[in-house]
DNA sequence: GAAAAAACTTGATCCAGATCAAGATTAAAA
DNA sequence: TTTTAATCTTGATCTGGATCAAGTTTTTTC
């Protein structure tokens, strides 16, 4: 591991408030791999003896079952993932690709458990993280049931102008066919729906997004923060395809 | 709270690691209360000053956006729920109602919060509900966007068989109506579902169960442990139809 | 126990979104 | 660059599941 990454990781909300020693301890025991582009480095069923974090590059977690497939997260650095099932020591419920030439650091579940019992300040720190990836969670499940696809459309492309800074333009962060999956429709239908929001105060430019009229595209999603986010303490993310590290 | 109350709570994984003392002070701060069938105790949004325990009846959390609604677990004795608003301090996601006459135990989510930065046997307790919690999410989640709805209906009541002890004949734990919203489809159609799978193994009587070819309604719903359960740790269950307390 | 109100079923129809099938673009590889 | 392989788009068609509309059964209320 680079000793310019230390303080990447170490600034994440996960390890912020553990103590130095701790911290530093935890490291000793993780080691840096570099995979390279379309590699699944972890299959759904395998234990997760592993904490990961991307460092640099990109990662699809996606889930499989029958012949299906579907994308459930889009991770990008710095965050942390497959915390809830290090943490069970229990078997990866999703497997993860990486998207491109991706650094990823691995600390080994067994040192992650017995440090959290160890260090007080970090248990609260998980805590707070597991909290907040199973909100993420819970407000996917809620975009799922509650709204079809337009509207699944229509209030991502809003949430990323927002996490783009308000910007009303745009590039996706993620190809269109994964993001179709993510939403929970075919890239087809995406492509369509696209289109269709054209009327509704959106343009498209390939990958580029352009809103022309953001009341309008609003009164079509009805953003809800209770879906929506954000959620108070900024950038949590937990997991979701809406990008930005956490 | 009556005394004999004091046990039944004790035993939740959630509580049964902590020192007597702690747990003492913990339920010296809380207050029971009895809730008429149908009454809305929970409201999405509000703050969420309280972690909830279920000790009679049965409660449904459900989401709401726009017009439209659906329930996204039932709770039975002895359970918690709204956990991770609580640790978060954050607005409830989901809101709940009673199904029947139900006592409630509120514990008072400061309290919570200061408890497990004092008591390290707890936090470990909490991470590990947290963690529990989060995967039957996840799991939720890959039903409803790998599976078709003929799919979530037999793997449902095949896991319900399996709660049952793997009996070949049961009674639905909850209305039909309530299910339907659960398995994000409507009511009309989990009936018409149900008939279907005559011809796969199951027959429906009222509201009994009968599971007349078990190979048959597997093929069919391919149980997979990564979806289905169970999880290792026995009778976690985080937030599921999938009754049973935890 | 009768009346009223739910929950449930069944049928007819409709529609959002999937699937199938080519092209058109774009990106990657040679 | 040229070639090759993706991704993306568009159109045509199909279908799973929703919606609408009655009935029927079960539960609740009086």
């Amino acid at each position: 591991m680079r000793p310019e990454e230390l303080p990447e990781i170490r600034h994440l909300h996960l390890f912020r408030d553990m103590s130095h020693a701790n911290f530093e301890a935890l490291m000793a025991s993780s080691y840096a791999q570099n995979f390279p582009q379309g590699l699944e480095m972890i299959r759904q069923g395998d234990p997760a003896d592993f904490l990961h974090i991307v460092l640099e590059g990109s990662v699809e977690l996606f889930a499989r079952w029958g012949g299906r497939e579907c994308t459930m997260a889009v991770l990008r650095p710095v965050s942390t993932f497959i915390l809830a099932a290090s943490i069970r020591d229990a078997p990866y419920l999703m497997s993860a690709r990486t998207l491109e030439r991706t650094r990823i650091i691995l600390i080994p579940s067994s040192d992650l458990r017995a440090m959290f019992r160890r260090d007080s300040e970090f248990s609260v720190s998980v805590i707070n993280e597991l909290a907040s990836c199973y909100r993420s969670v819970v407000r996917n499940a809620k975009t799922l049931k509650l709204r079809n696809s337009r509207e699944r459309v229509a209030s991502y492309l809003l949430r990323q102008s927002l996490l783009a800074g308000g910007a009303p333009s745009y590039v996706l962060p993620v190809e269109k066919r994964l993001l179709a999956s993510y939403l929970g429709m075919t890239a087809e239908n995406l492509s369509r729906t696209l289109r269709a929001l054209e009327d509704d105060g959106l343009k498209m430019d390939g990958a580029r997004v352009i809103i022309t009229d953001r009341a309008k595209l609003s009164a079509l999603a009805q953003p809800d923060k209770l879906i929506d986010g954000p959620e108070m303490d900024s950038n949590e993310n937990g997991s979701g395809l809406p990008i930005s590290s956490r």
